[in-house]
DNA sequence: CTAGTTGCAAACCCTTTGCACTTCA
DNA sequence: TGAAGTGCAAAGGGTTTGCAACTAG
Protein backbone atom coordinates (compact mmCIF):
# COMPACT_ATOMS: atom_id res chain seq x y z
CA UNK A 1 0.00 0.00 0.00
CA UNK A 2 1.60 3.34 -0.98
CA UNK A 3 1.87 5.60 1.83
CA UNK A 4 0.15 8.55 1.36
CA UNK A 5 2.47 11.87 1.84
CA UNK A 6 -0.38 13.34 3.96
CA UNK A 7 -2.71 10.64 5.97
CA UNK A 8 -5.92 12.39 5.35
CA UNK A 9 -7.74 11.43 9.09
CA UNK A 10 -11.12 9.06 8.73
CA UNK A 11 -13.17 11.32 10.37
CA UNK A 12 -15.82 8.68 10.36
CA UNK A 13 -14.13 6.32 12.00
CA UNK A 14 -13.17 8.81 14.54
CA UNK A 15 -16.46 10.27 15.42
CA UNK A 16 -17.61 6.37 15.42
CA UNK A 17 -15.38 6.00 18.19
CA UNK A 18 -15.68 8.37 20.05
CA UNK A 19 -19.33 7.79 20.15
CA UNK A 20 -20.46 10.76 18.49
CA UNK A 21 -23.55 10.29 15.57
CA UNK A 22 -22.68 10.56 12.19
CA UNK A 23 -25.49 12.69 10.86
CA UNK A 24 -26.10 14.11 7.21
CA UNK A 25 -24.50 17.22 7.88
CA UNK A 26 -21.50 16.12 9.56
CA UNK A 27 -20.84 13.40 6.93
CA UNK A 28 -20.99 16.19 4.25
CA UNK A 29 -18.79 18.68 6.19
CA UNK A 30 -16.39 15.86 6.59
CA UNK A 31 -16.44 15.16 2.83
CA UNK A 32 -15.70 18.58 2.22
CA UNK A 33 -12.66 18.34 4.65
CA UNK A 34 -11.61 15.36 3.18
CA UNK A 35 -11.52 16.72 -0.41
CA UNK A 36 -9.92 20.00 0.47
CA UNK A 37 -5.87 20.63 0.90
CA UNK A 38 -6.30 24.73 1.37
CA UNK A 39 -7.49 26.33 4.73
CA UNK A 40 -11.50 27.47 4.47
CA UNK A 41 -12.94 28.98 6.97
CA UNK A 42 -16.17 28.20 8.99
CA UNK A 43 -18.26 30.26 5.92
CA UNK A 44 -16.19 29.05 3.16
CA UNK A 45 -17.57 25.41 4.58
CA UNK A 46 -20.82 26.55 4.97
CA UNK A 47 -21.00 27.85 1.22
CA UNK A 48 -19.48 24.21 -0.07
CA UNK A 49 -22.23 21.89 2.08
CA UNK A 50 -24.78 24.36 1.45
CA UNK A 51 -24.09 23.67 -2.15
CA UNK A 52 -24.02 20.07 -1.47
CA UNK A 53 -27.22 20.09 1.00
CA UNK A 54 -28.54 23.52 1.09
CA UNK A 55 -30.46 22.69 4.18
CA UNK A 56 -27.31 22.78 6.24
CA UNK A 57 -27.03 25.77 8.69
CA UNK A 58 -23.72 27.63 9.61
CA UNK A 59 -23.86 26.76 13.27
CA UNK A 60 -23.73 23.16 12.71
CA UNK A 61 -20.18 23.90 10.27
CA UNK A 62 -19.29 25.52 13.72
CA UNK A 63 -20.27 22.99 15.58
CA UNK A 64 -18.83 19.88 14.10
CA UNK A 65 -15.36 22.10 13.63
CA UNK A 66 -15.70 22.59 17.24
CA UNK A 67 -16.14 18.50 17.74
CA UNK A 68 -13.37 17.97 14.99
CA UNK A 69 -11.04 20.46 17.12
CA UNK A 70 -11.74 18.62 19.98
CA UNK A 71 -11.25 15.11 18.81
CA UNK A 72 -7.85 16.47 17.25
CA UNK A 73 -8.58 15.62 13.69
CA UNK A 74 -8.42 19.13 12.84
CA UNK A 75 -6.56 22.30 13.61
CA UNK A 76 -7.79 26.32 14.23
CA UNK A 77 -6.06 28.70 12.72
CA UNK A 78 -6.47 32.56 13.70
CA UNK A 79 -4.97 34.28 11.05
CA UNK A 80 -4.15 38.03 11.33
CA UNK A 81 -7.19 40.25 10.47
CA UNK A 82 -9.57 37.39 9.48
CA UNK A 83 -11.72 34.86 10.65
CA UNK A 84 -10.58 31.58 11.85
CA UNK A 85 -9.67 29.20 9.31
CA UNK A 86 -9.35 25.24 9.47
CA UNK A 87 -7.15 22.77 8.23
CA UNK A 88 -7.25 18.38 8.84
CA UNK A 89 -5.30 17.28 11.43
CA UNK A 90 -3.18 15.09 8.38
CA UNK A 91 0.33 15.32 8.54
CA UNK A 92 2.77 16.25 10.58
CA UNK A 93 3.25 19.41 12.87
CA UNK A 94 4.65 22.53 10.38
CA UNK A 95 3.85 26.48 10.54
CA UNK A 96 2.42 28.94 8.60
CA UNK A 97 3.78 31.40 5.70
CA UNK A 98 0.64 34.00 4.68
CA UNK A 99 0.88 35.59 1.14
CA UNK A 100 -0.78 38.70 2.21
CA UNK A 101 -1.50 39.28 -1.29
CA UNK A 102 -3.47 35.72 -2.08
CA UNK A 103 -4.77 34.65 1.39
CA UNK A 104 -2.78 31.52 0.35
CA UNK A 105 -1.56 29.77 3.13
CA UNK A 106 2.15 27.91 2.86
CA UNK A 107 2.97 25.23 4.95
CA UNK A 108 6.61 24.73 6.09
CA UNK A 109 8.58 22.79 8.78
CA UNK A 110 11.69 23.38 10.88
CA UNK A 111 13.23 21.22 13.01
CA UNK A 112 15.82 23.78 13.62
CA UNK A 113 13.37 26.71 15.04
CA UNK A 114 11.41 24.22 16.83
CA UNK A 115 14.00 23.27 18.79
CA UNK A 116 15.52 26.80 19.34
CA UNK A 117 11.42 27.32 20.69
CA UNK A 118 12.49 24.44 23.21
CA UNK A 119 15.60 25.68 24.25
CA UNK A 120 13.96 29.16 24.40
CA UNK A 121 11.07 27.97 27.09
CA UNK A 122 13.36 25.55 28.79
CA UNK A 123 15.54 28.80 29.50
CA UNK A 124 12.64 30.87 30.41
CA UNK A 125 11.46 28.04 32.94
CA UNK A 126 8.26 27.18 31.04
CA UNK A 127 6.95 23.89 29.44
CA UNK A 128 5.70 25.06 26.04
CA UNK A 129 2.48 23.09 25.10
CA UNK A 130 1.81 24.78 21.92
CA UNK A 131 2.96 27.51 19.98
CA UNK A 132 2.17 29.57 16.87
CA UNK A 133 4.85 30.83 13.87
CA UNK A 134 3.16 32.76 10.94
CA UNK A 135 5.47 34.59 8.38
CA UNK A 136 3.25 37.06 6.76
CA UNK A 137 4.78 38.34 3.18
CA UNK A 138 4.74 38.75 -0.31
CA UNK A 139 6.51 37.02 -3.34
CA UNK A 140 9.41 38.37 -4.47
CA UNK A 141 9.31 40.28 -7.54
CA UNK A 142 11.60 38.52 -9.82
CA UNK A 143 13.56 41.40 -10.26
CA UNK B 1 22.49 60.76 30.41
CA UNK B 2 21.98 57.08 31.11
CA UNK B 3 21.06 54.75 27.96
CA UNK B 4 17.67 52.88 29.10
CA UNK B 5 17.31 49.33 28.34
CA UNK B 6 13.96 50.16 27.28
CA UNK B 7 13.20 53.61 25.60
CA UNK B 8 9.97 54.28 25.95
CA UNK B 9 8.58 56.41 23.22
CA UNK B 10 7.77 60.14 23.67
CA UNK B 11 4.11 59.97 22.58
CA UNK B 12 3.32 63.43 22.94
CA UNK B 13 6.37 64.36 20.69
CA UNK B 14 5.33 61.64 18.48
CA UNK B 15 1.55 63.14 18.39
CA UNK B 16 2.48 66.53 18.09
CA UNK B 17 4.86 65.89 14.89
CA UNK B 18 2.35 63.82 13.32
CA UNK B 19 0.00 66.93 13.78
CA UNK B 20 -2.54 65.15 16.11
CA UNK B 21 -3.67 67.00 18.69
CA UNK B 22 -3.19 66.38 21.86
CA UNK B 23 -6.43 66.32 24.21
CA UNK B 24 -7.08 65.53 27.65
CA UNK B 25 -8.28 61.89 26.80
CA UNK B 26 -5.30 61.17 24.95
CA UNK B 27 -2.73 62.50 27.50
CA UNK B 28 -4.03 60.35 30.31
CA UNK B 29 -3.76 57.18 27.69
CA UNK B 30 -0.80 57.84 27.00
CA UNK B 31 -0.11 58.56 30.67
CA UNK B 32 -1.19 54.92 31.15
CA UNK B 33 1.23 53.54 28.27
CA UNK B 34 3.98 55.08 29.62
CA UNK B 35 3.72 54.10 33.29
CA UNK B 36 2.87 50.21 32.25
CA UNK B 37 5.13 47.35 31.34
CA UNK B 38 2.66 44.74 30.65
CA UNK B 39 0.52 44.18 27.89
CA UNK B 40 -2.93 45.50 28.66
CA UNK B 41 -5.92 45.34 26.48
CA UNK B 42 -8.10 48.04 25.78
CA UNK B 43 -10.66 47.47 28.45
CA UNK B 44 -7.81 47.50 30.94
CA UNK B 45 -6.74 50.38 29.62
CA UNK B 46 -10.03 51.86 29.76
CA UNK B 47 -10.01 51.32 33.27
CA UNK B 48 -7.48 52.79 34.44
CA UNK B 49 -8.08 55.89 32.46
CA UNK B 50 -11.61 55.94 34.07
CA UNK B 51 -9.68 55.52 36.96
CA UNK B 52 -8.04 59.04 36.38
CA UNK B 53 -10.57 60.68 34.43
CA UNK B 54 -14.30 58.99 34.90
CA UNK B 55 -15.43 60.73 31.72
CA UNK B 56 -12.91 58.72 29.37
CA UNK B 57 -14.80 56.68 26.85
CA UNK B 58 -13.61 53.17 25.25
CA UNK B 59 -14.45 54.61 22.24
CA UNK B 60 -11.62 56.70 22.70
CA UNK B 61 -9.22 54.00 23.88
CA UNK B 62 -10.15 52.01 20.62
CA UNK B 63 -9.20 54.60 18.69
CA UNK B 64 -6.76 56.36 20.55
CA UNK B 65 -4.55 52.82 20.02
CA UNK B 66 -5.24 52.85 16.29
CA UNK B 67 -3.61 56.52 15.47
CA UNK B 68 -0.45 55.32 17.99
CA UNK B 69 -0.42 52.15 16.17
CA UNK B 70 -0.66 53.85 12.50
CA UNK B 71 2.52 56.44 14.44
CA UNK B 72 4.37 53.08 15.25
CA UNK B 73 4.24 54.40 18.84
CA UNK B 74 2.90 50.84 19.95
CA UNK B 75 1.97 47.80 18.81
CA UNK B 76 -0.95 45.24 18.75
CA UNK B 77 -1.22 42.40 19.84
CA UNK B 78 -4.25 39.49 19.23
CA UNK B 79 -2.45 36.43 21.14
CA UNK B 80 -5.19 33.38 21.26
CA UNK B 81 -8.40 33.63 22.54
CA UNK B 82 -8.53 36.96 24.23
CA UNK B 83 -9.37 40.62 22.73
CA UNK B 84 -6.06 42.75 21.45
CA UNK B 85 -3.03 43.78 23.50
CA UNK B 86 -1.01 46.72 23.35
CA UNK B 87 2.64 47.08 24.19
CA UNK B 88 4.56 50.25 23.76
CA UNK B 89 7.09 49.92 20.50
CA UNK B 90 10.33 50.69 22.69
CA UNK B 91 13.24 48.57 22.31
CA UNK B 92 14.31 46.26 19.65
CA UNK B 93 11.49 43.68 18.14
CA UNK B 94 10.77 40.67 20.16
CA UNK B 95 8.64 37.63 20.66
CA UNK B 96 6.33 36.47 23.36
CA UNK B 97 5.54 33.57 25.52
CA UNK B 98 2.03 33.43 27.32
CA UNK B 99 1.82 32.19 30.14
CA UNK B 100 -1.58 30.35 29.65
CA UNK B 101 -2.15 30.17 33.22
CA UNK B 102 -1.98 33.59 34.46
CA UNK B 103 -1.72 35.30 30.91
CA UNK B 104 1.61 36.81 31.57
CA UNK B 105 3.48 37.68 28.75
CA UNK B 106 7.37 37.00 28.43
CA UNK B 107 9.14 39.10 26.12
CA UNK B 108 12.15 36.96 24.33
CA UNK B 109 14.26 37.54 21.22
CA UNK B 110 16.21 34.96 19.19
CA UNK B 111 18.00 36.28 16.10
CA UNK B 112 18.74 32.64 15.22
CA UNK B 113 14.79 31.97 14.96
CA UNK B 114 14.64 35.13 12.83
CA UNK B 115 17.84 34.42 10.93
CA UNK B 116 15.71 30.79 9.94
CA UNK B 117 13.02 32.89 8.78
CA UNK B 118 14.42 34.81 6.70
CA UNK B 119 15.64 31.63 5.14
CA UNK B 120 12.62 29.63 4.96
CA UNK B 121 10.84 32.83 3.26
CA UNK B 122 13.80 33.26 0.91
CA UNK B 123 13.93 29.48 0.27
CA UNK B 124 9.97 29.84 -0.73
CA UNK B 125 10.23 32.82 -2.53
CA UNK B 126 8.74 35.17 -0.28
CA UNK B 127 9.82 38.81 1.29
CA UNK B 128 8.64 38.70 4.85
CA UNK B 129 6.73 41.82 5.83
CA UNK B 130 6.39 40.71 9.75
CA UNK B 131 6.00 37.67 11.55
CA UNK B 132 4.11 36.41 14.63
CA UNK B 133 6.23 34.25 17.26
CA UNK B 134 4.10 33.02 20.24
CA UNK B 135 4.90 29.95 22.96
CA UNK B 136 1.63 29.32 24.86
CA UNK B 137 3.09 27.05 27.85
CA UNK B 138 3.36 26.77 31.66
CA UNK B 139 5.57 27.45 34.44
CA UNK B 140 8.11 24.38 34.69
CA UNK B 141 7.12 22.61 37.93
CA UNK B 142 10.21 22.20 39.96
CA UNK B 143 9.97 18.59 39.77
C1' DC C 1 -37.68 5.17 21.91
C1' DT C 2 -34.83 8.98 23.46
C1' DA C 3 -30.53 11.26 23.88
C1' DG C 4 -27.92 13.60 20.60
C1' DT C 5 -28.27 16.98 16.78
C1' DT C 6 -30.20 20.32 14.11
C1' DG C 7 -31.88 25.01 12.24
C1' DC C 8 -33.24 29.20 13.53
C1' DA C 9 -32.94 33.45 15.72
C1' DA C 10 -31.19 35.81 19.33
C1' DA C 11 -27.23 36.69 22.12
C1' DC C 12 -22.21 37.32 22.61
C1' DC C 13 -17.84 39.61 22.64
C1' DC C 14 -14.74 42.76 20.87
C1' DT C 15 -14.35 46.55 17.95
C1' DT C 16 -15.84 50.21 14.86
C1' DT C 17 -18.88 53.94 13.45
C1' DG C 18 -22.50 57.83 12.81
C1' DC C 19 -23.72 61.76 14.86
C1' DA C 20 -24.29 65.93 17.48
C1' DC C 21 -21.51 68.20 20.72
C1' DT C 22 -16.96 69.75 22.51
C1' DT C 23 -12.29 71.32 22.38
C1' DC C 24 -7.65 72.17 20.92
C1' DA C 25 -4.49 75.02 18.29
C1' DT D 1 -13.01 79.79 14.74
C1' DG D 2 -13.26 75.44 12.55
C1' DA D 3 -11.29 71.13 11.93
C1' DA D 4 -10.23 67.44 14.89
C1' DG D 5 -11.68 64.78 18.59
C1' DT D 6 -15.20 63.17 21.91
C1' DG D 7 -19.05 60.36 24.16
C1' DC D 8 -22.81 57.88 23.36
C1' DA D 9 -25.50 54.46 21.43
C1' DA D 10 -26.07 51.69 17.69
C1' DA D 11 -24.05 48.67 14.23
C1' DG D 12 -20.60 45.28 12.77
C1' DG D 13 -18.29 40.79 12.17
C1' DG D 14 -17.37 36.31 13.74
C1' DT D 15 -18.95 32.93 16.80
C1' DT D 16 -21.88 30.75 20.29
C1' DT D 17 -26.22 29.41 22.37
C1' DG D 18 -31.33 28.44 23.90
C1' DC D 19 -34.91 26.11 22.26
C1' DA D 20 -38.35 23.29 19.99
C1' DA D 21 -38.32 20.06 16.28
C1' DC D 22 -35.93 16.19 14.30
C1' DT D 23 -33.21 11.85 13.74
C1' DA D 24 -29.69 8.37 14.38
C1' DG D 25 -28.84 4.18 16.57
Amino acid sequence: MAKQKNQKPDYEKMLRKAGIRITRPRRIIVEILTATDDHPDALEIFRRAAAIDSGISLSTVYRTMKVLEGLGAIHRHAFEGGPSRFEQASGEHHDHLIDLDTGDVIEFKSDRIEQLQNEIAEALGYDIVHHRLELYGRKRRGR
